[in-house]
DNA sequence: TCAAAAGTGTTAGATTTACACCCATGA
DNA sequence: TCATGGGTGTAAATCTAACACTTTTGA
């Protein structure tokens, strides 16, 4: 092992991550009763400590791929939160990632074997540590990015009915928006496709469902949701 | 010491600061030639590991501190790169800050005693490890956030021209803009206040000189530079 | 007197917002 | 038959972008 830099003291470095979903209309974040000490039986994010031989990335990629069982899902750094007493426990700097996935790819096994819970977003319980002022960052740079990017069809079925889209955008902005309005939006989008489907599920006379179409979304630079 | 987490392994976390100014119409950052080992010798972002009684937010500002000399410098963080071999030392995870300074501030002194130069951000050199990647994410931020919330005034002098807050604008977004179009736009914003006073340094006429009022300025949930 | 930067308005086009009714269906 | 969510267009207002000439003064 090298020591070029022996004189300074090195300090944990924990992952942590705001899964989002979307579900019934709501904004949520899943969330879990904390199981070791310091804090244990407190709400709390998902984390876990960063290893030697992995990147930091790859740690947040890591704990979700363990909490959820699902690899590869849409995740961006939202920062470090380095106070010194941040932690009870001991020092411990961490690394925030938030991760959006789509609640139906995520079995209830894996939720139960986690005894993981869905919570909306506004109804937060008093979480660990700072992890609350982490949600929020969390929360602002994703609103940010999904107006930004298409991102949102990560949240969503592949197969999605008009209202829904609209829903999650409320959701995620906090602000109700026109329908008809919205809908004139969405139609000049080429890359979100009508589809000959119907979806009877929320109303009798059905909606047509909808899917995005990656290859037609080609990093559009006026893209706007 | 309490040792609740001891069975995970540490590691050095240092901070790293994208220093930017503005001068002669240029945005600029400031780099140094690294003075330890290894990759002595070569361009780089300025730096420090962060200690075992500070939190990261103030190990950066000390870090900013003790190369300029300045206090209280508007600071940002940009986020934590921290892949296993990004250092080739040894296992580094840094934290990425980016600060603004009005370059009339910092003293020549202080400059030549870090032997700190002022490059162009569209021609640096070859930079240490990561430090280009994290330069680029950090104008990114900048980018967006001065377009956003009332900071140019870090990077200019308390009294300027409206010529100079152009090229502030021109420099950081990497294009023209319609002179009138600007002053229009800028006419509006009540927090930026004409003077009395004429700077006859870059004409023969003059210009007016403006100075920001922060007072006035209350975080104005339209503002758009 | 002329070169160089400062200063100043108008208009067409694009974008955004507000707004209300009919449709299809299952219960 | 009726309650429920799905679907559709227009007009006014606002915002954005394009554009050119006059002023002042030191060299």
């Amino acid at each position: 092992m090298t020591t070029y830099y022996h004189e300074y003291s090195k300090v944990l470095v924990s992952v942590d991550c705001i899964i989002f979903g979307f579900d019934e209309g709501e904004l949520r974040v899943l969330i879990g009763k904390r199981k070791l000490d310091p804090g244990r039986g407190q709400w709390s994010l998902y984390g876990g400590f960063v290893r030697n031989n992995e990147s930091v990335d790859n740690a947040a990629g890591r704990v979700l791929y363990e909490l959820t069982g699902l690899r590869n899902l849409y995740m961006r750094q939202v920062g470090a939160f380095g106070n010194v007493d941040r932690d009870p426990g001991e020092r411990v700097i961490s690394i925030v990632y938030y991760a959006l996935i789509n609640v139906k790819d995520y079995e209830k096994a894996q939720q139960e074997l986690y005894d993981a819970q869905w919570v909306n977003i506004n109804e937060l319980p008093q979480l660990y540590s700072d992890h609350k002022e982490m949600v929020k960052k969390a929360r602002r740079m994703m609103q940010d990015k999904i107006s930004r990017e298409l991102i949102s069809f990560r949240l969503l079925p592949k197969l999605f009915t008009l209202t829904q889209l609209q829903r999650l955008y409320e959701a995620v902005n906090g602000e109700e928006v026109d329908k008809r309005n919205f809908r004139k939006r969405i139609k000049e989008m080429d890359f979100i496709e009508k589809t000959a489907l119907i979806d009877k599920t929320s109303s009798k006379r059905g909606a047509y469902l909808y899917q995005f179409n990656k290859n037609t979304y080609n990093e559009d630079p006026n893209f706007k949701l």
